[in-house]
DNA sequence: ACTGTGACTCTAA
DNA sequence: TTTAGAGCCACAG
């Protein structure tokens, strides 16, 4: 039988293929995830991923809330930086316009 | 098994 | 557009 994964492993999975370019709200993880309304939940996964994970082990900074607004609060505003680096596009509020940007799925 | 916690989300005003 | 309140879930103690 499958071992079961715990949910956290299966967010870092799911995060670990977001693409350059493309963000995903916490929401999105945990549909992909398997537990949709986990949002909150995948919150807590991220706060736990260790720092060498962060960047391109696992691009963390494409998780964003679903009105498209930043985790500022942990990245302190170089998040927004290296978004828009990646070619994610802001809107005039500052906000990421999940209607172009927002990851699609895994394949 | 129960309770508290938090990088969330939705609805209404 | 922004703020406020209630609902959600996984994980640690």
């Amino acid at each position: 039988m499958i071992p079961a994964e715990t949910f956290r492993q299966r967010v870092y999975a799911i995060v670990a293929q977001i693409p350059r370019g493309k963000v995903a709200s916490y929401g999105l993880v945990a549909l992909f995830a398997g537990r949709p309304g986990a949002a909150r939940a995948v919150g807590t996964a991220m706060r736990e991923v260790p720092s060498r994970w962060r960047g391109q082990k696992l691009p963390c900074h494409r998780v964003i809330k679903s009105d498209g607004s930043l985790t500022e609060a942990v990245f302190g505003g170089r998040q927004k930086k290296i978004l828009m680096a990646e070619g994610a596009k802001f809107g005039r509020t500052g906000r990421v316009n999940m209607k172009i940007c927002e990851w699609e799925g895994p394949d």
